[in-house]
RNA sequence: GCUCACGUAGCUCAGCGGAUAGAGCACUUGCCUCCGGAGCAAGGGGUCGCAGGUUCAAGUCCUGCCGUGAGCGCCA
């Protein structure tokens, strides 16, 4: 361009004319920066604007398409753990997001069901007798159900025998296997369901996906791959050697689809599955809120996928990966017993200790209210504690700093929302009321809240945009935090007419981003705590 | 061994190739005749793991090394 940069910079601004019902001066500042004043007549009406608007200012997509996204997968028969925390809150949050944006989503609960693991399961509930192993399961025992089925399975080799062939039956489709297979299905289902709705997330049985829905596809993704001249026989299995993976010794590493014994592995309903949404579905997208580890895997499946011509270039793939959560000694959160969390008991606990925080800081609050705003605020701190930081990264699990009501938490931001809400409560106006007044950014608090309500569409597509609620949330938190300064030094109800409803016009803005955050986050926004 | 991710204040974490790297906790100091002090205002505290490279400009991109974690054929 030539010029010194300073130079470039005082083109620019010629170049660009008058923009003065914009901005209210310009500078040319260091080694060239333009820094562009916005003029206070024009950040009112874009804030007249946001508030006269349903999506607060929220961008939708210019062109809506149809979204699989799979999360949580809990394993049935298995109790859920905090390893599925991530999965599920992270999965959530994803989906809200993308439906916010106008896409079609599809909710996708990809049980583990139809593992090798059943044939044990199965033929240990023949052992214990099916009555009694209704029973034990009933009360919500499934991890001692479960490791006594492994017990056998590692001490006997008749046991391990029969699972085998057992798994070789259920995915035969013979109806006694599939008869009791639902019996486990049934009694987890209820138990999932049990944690989803305490935790607040959209799944409900019309998601459930499980690895079983695609059994009757397994056998032509084997014709598929066959007819595309994809499959090889190798040590007896049915494999596919994409380009580019290499095991141990430096050899091409293979996916296999049918083992040596004839039955079907993960790898073999993962590319069904792909076959399915992109065929039955049509989706443009498919997202797998799936952890760190599994990487390889989904780069393998997603390989196949496209070398079959499963998956054009106009369908989206991602891996929505997420890191692990630690104890405070850094290694995977395990109980004092060694064991994995289980998640209804860390949940418990969460409200449990909410409910003790609320009791202490607000005693007038009537018991009933206090455990309802107890869940918001325990489960929001859980959620939010989950999303806040860089998906990919490990996390330390800490209930002191979740529950917090300093810093970037969940009740932090769920109190800046309870105090709006105590405004408009105590000065005894309809929030929609306000809405219509025209705004007067006088103080410099003021002016950096409106600032910032402005710049909600731009922190939720940041957050779609990767897949990174945490970017929503960091909004979230300098917003709370933009308020509790205007809020501090700019009177509200004291202040005189015009200036009142402009501020009380701020607050219910304020408050509406702040629901409207959290809902995408998953997280809910009580009025009082 | 190969591959991937991560390494930013004492701790927990943000940081879109751009200006003097930011929060919270902890520490220090102010602020309650005032809408919820569960708060606000301010201060101290940093060779952005190390070394090269690309660029007008690197915490950010590339390469190598070090450290940590994970994955690497018939579990999912």
């Amino acid at each position: 361009m030539g010029g010194s940069p300073r130079d470039v910079a005082q083109r620019v601004l010629d170049a660009a004319g008058d923009l003065s019902d914009i901005l209210a001066s310009t500078e040319i500042a260091g080694p060239g920066f333009i820094n562009l004043v916005f003029a206070d007549a024009f950040i009112e009406a874009q804030l007249s604007a946001t508030a006269a608007d349903e999506r607060l200012g929220v961008r939708a997509a210019e062109r809506p398409g149809r979204v699989a996204i799979d999360y949580s997968a809990p394993n049935v028969a298995k109790e859920m753990h905090v390893g599925h925390l991530r999965s599920t809150v992270i999965g959530d949050s994803v989906a809200r997001l993308v439906q916010f944006a106008g896409h079609t989503v599809i909710r996708a609960n990809h049980l583990g069901a139809w593992g090798t693991q059943f044939g044990m399961l199965i033929e240990h509930l023949l052992d214990v007798g099916e009555d009694k192993a209704a029973d034990e399961l009933g009360v919500g025992d499934l991890d001692g159900f479960y490791k006594e089925a492994r017990r056998k399975f590692d001490a006997s080799e008749d046991f391990k025998t029969r699972s085998r062939e057992r798994v070789v039956a259920l995915q035969g489709g013979d109806a006694e296997t599939l008869r009791l297979w639902r019996i486990f299905v049934s009694l987890s289902t209820v138990y999932f369901n049990e944690i989803y709705g305490r935790l607040g997330v959209l799944l409900t049985d019309d998601d459930l996906m499980g690895e079983s829905a695609y059994n009757d596809m397994l056998d032509d993704v084997i014709h598929r791959l066959g007819a595309a001249g994809l499959l090889q026989v190798d040590d007896g299995a049915d494999v596919v050697f994409p380009a580019g993976f290499a095991n141990r010794d430096n050899e091409p590493l293979p996916m296999i689809v049918r083992k040596g014994d004839g039955g079907y592995g993960y790898a073999a309903t993962d590319l069904a599955t792909v076959i399915d949404r992109v065929e039955r579905s049509h989706v443009t997208a498919m997202l797998y809120v799936v952890g760190a580890p599994q990487a390889q895997h989904l780069q393998m499946v997603e390989a196949v996928s496209r070398m079959a011509g499963w998956i054009d270039d106009g369908v989206k793939f991602d891996h929505v990966a997420f890191g692990s959560v630690l104890g405070s000694d850094r290694k995977m959160l395990k109980s004092r017993s060694g064991e994995s969390v289980k998640l209804i008991a860390l949940l418990d606990e969460a409200v449990e200790r909410a409910a003790t925080a609320i009791a202490e800081k607000n005693p007038e609050m009537p018991a009933d209210e206090r455990a309802r705003v107890a869940v918001m605020v325990g489960i929001g701190a859980v959620k939010y504690a989950d999303l806040s930081g860089d998906r990919i990264k490990d996390y330390i699990f800490d209930w002191e700093r979740m529950l917090s009501f300093d810093g970037n938490t969940a009740p932090y931001l769920q109190y800046a929302h309870a105090r709006i809400c105590s405004i408009f409560r105590r000065a005894g106006v309809d929030r929609a009321s306000v809405r219509a007044a025209r705004p007067a950014l006088g103080d410099p608090r003021e002016r950096a809240l409106a600032l910032r309500l402005l710049r909600f569409d731009a922190a939720v597509w940041d957050a779609l945009d990767g897949y990174q609620p945490h970017k929503l949330c960091t909004y979230l938190y300098d917003l709370a935090s933009d308020f509790t300064s205007f809020y501090e030094h700019c009177p509200v109800l004291k202040a005189d007419d015009a200036v009142r409803a402009s501020r009380l016009l701020l607050c219910d803005t304020t408050a509406r981003v702040m629901s409207c955050g959290l809902d995408l986050l998953g997280i809910q926004a009580p009025e009082q705590m």
